[in-house]
DNA sequence: GCAAATAATGCAATCGGTTGCGGAAAGCAA
DNA sequence: TTGCTTTCCGCAACCGATTGCATTATTTGC
């Protein structure tokens, strides 16, 4: 069966193409017997109009995009939720692409976003994401973009973030508080504003509480087993951390793991606080400190933002930037019986 | 800056938008010198065809949709990971949609598909979903549509599922074998196929290895809050479970700490196993015995047949079922020490 | 009763590419 | 030279909907 399209009703009702739309669009043009006639016969014949010809014409597609590096990560699945719960409510469409932490992937994707395809752009940027030529130029299009966590301070636009210093500070603090001497920061990337923050807000942390301890931002890969067997190696060395601060939360099992193999006890021998959404960390063995992000409000704050840009005409997203605060939960991996 | 339009290039070089658009697609009727010029401009001003316009004439969009319960889960997060895996490596792209687990929003979403915004969909039914004209209906309009995990048998498509009445009949085996008279059932719905299944398998080892207690499939709710009360008042009963088998991985926290609260120790008073990817099983307190369902591979696969039905003409899909197995990893909510 | 205003509808261009077909020019054989 | 291919390109319709403007029919004003 073939679709229903706006020149089957006109040959139908004996009526031109443009009345139909007009008509369906409830235009002042058109009568209104004529509205009605047009009105009872789409809705009896199911027309659904055809999106991409009205997005071609229209030069809007009611689509946005959204670009991350993963999604199997409680952060940024919470993220899409409040994304798509905006979306949603707008009436818009959301494409998503995954850059799985890669440059040239982001690249490519950016790059097919001057098709026309989408109305608008949230991302997240990659762990390699130093040069951004790409992002400038998606920018230069006019093409609405709005960062959330890992967002590009060069670019000159709408940015989501969470207070990734004052987190990380506080983190340490506890760290500290709680006796650690050797406190390790574990983290992904030296490119990325996140990590930098969060190694800044350690770093600020150590010199403030006189830990003579020499800051080190440990960098993990993008590799489950690598990195076990890399946190198994941190472990056991002769000056191992006795205080862990996990900036990803995927790195959390990894260092369990490898703690358990090692037979260090949480928090006896270790103290271990992640950055992480995830809804299991109080059950966890033991339960795990967190920093926990404002994930949904974060994704949602952004999807605000640039549906404000996308439908308001004459407003052009400006440097602003949002900061949403992370809440330290205090739990049994720093602190016994938590 | 406007963008590039082949009537642009076409002026630019003096030939015809047809010749243009040829040349681009390497066509036999464009010289060589031709086609060179034309490639060489079209990068030089990076030139990037309208999705929409190539779209509306091809009747073709190079997009899929994914529709699914949720997105903060681990097997739907993998899920999509397996398909976004496929469609990159095809040059599609991928319009997610989440229904929360509602039937009138998964109408409304099926419905706009047959604007022609996508060409294919996957997915995975609501918890809800016990009518399928709307699933019927898109079907119709030859719309090409893989379901995985949550499938619709009545809709004559491929379904890609895993073991769930064998994976949970292992489940409840082991159980009883670790010596658990009553085994309750968590669920989330009876109208879902996996649920049914899911309930047979218990059902179906309950009564092979003569267990007395009556079978009880306990539905839950949509709601963290609910669920955990619920647990409690489940937990605290007289005749309270003493094995219980999640269906749900959202639950696993939930009867958790509900467990935790009412100082039953897991396992000894009570025995857990969960449907679940959580990568955090392995270090919860105490470790989850799961049954572990091969999300990347269920989506990848989905997406594999689903391409193939739209890349290859007269391929429609048939009522074909491919059953990829899940795996029952025993730890220490049900084994002391494992 | 006739001009002007108003209402209702159609025409045709447009959005940006794609493609079947026709035709000019060039090549080749007889 | 004639006749037949082959090569290369343009014309114009088309995908499906939208919209400015022209056109016709109807009403109002004087």
């Amino acid at each position: 069966m073939d679709n229903i399209t706006i020149k089957m009703l006109a040959k139908e009702l004996n009526l031109s193409t443009a009345a139909i739309s007009k008509a369906l669009r409830d235009s002042h043009e058109i009568s209104t017997p004529t509205k009605q006639r047009v009105q009872e016969l789409a809705s009896r014949l199911n027309y659904i109009p055809n999106a991409y010809a009205g997005s071609l014409r229209r030069r809007k597609s009611k689509t946005i995009a959204v670009v991350l590096p993963e999604v199997a990560d409680s952060f940024f699945s919470l993220a899409i939720n409040g994304i798509e719960a905006i979306a949603e409510e707008k009436g818009y469409h959301v494409l998503i692409y995954l850059t799985h932490e890669s440059l040239s992937r982001e690249q490519a994707i950016l790059k097919d976003f001057q098709s026309g395809r989408v109305d608008g752009v949230l991302m997240s940027l990659t762990a390699e994401t130093a040069n951004y030529q790409h992002i400038s130029e998606l920018h230069d299009r006019d093409i609405p973009l709005v960062f959330f966590d890992r967002v590009c301070e060069e670019v000159d636009t709408a940015k989501i973030t969470t207070n990734d210093f004052e987190s990380s500070y506080k983190a340490t603090q506890h760290l500290i508080e709680c006796g650690c001497k050797r406190i390790a920061l574990l983290s992904i990337s030296n490119c990325l504003s996140i990590s930098n923050k969060r190694f800044e807000g350690y770093e600020q942390a150590l010199k403030d509480h006189h830990v003579a301890y020499e800051p080190i931002n440990i960098l993990c890969e993008n590799d489950a087993v690598a990195n076990y067997t890399f946190m198994q190696k941190i472990m056991s060395a002769p000056d191992r951390p006795d205080g862990v601060i996990a900036t990803v939360e995927k790195l959390t099992t990894d260092i369990y793991l490898a703690c358990k193999e090692l037979k260090l006890t949480i928090p006896n021998d270790v103290k271990i606080v992640s950055f992480s959404n995830l809804s299991s960390a109080s059950i966890l063995s033991p339960s795990l400190t967190t920093v926990t992000q404002p994930a949904f409000e974060m994704g949602k704050a952004a999807a605000v933002i640039l549906f404000k840009s996308l439908e308001k005409k004459n407003f052009t997203l400006h440097d602003e930037s949002l900061i949403i605060p992370s809440e330290l939960i205090i739990r049994g991996s720093t602190v016994l019986n938590a």
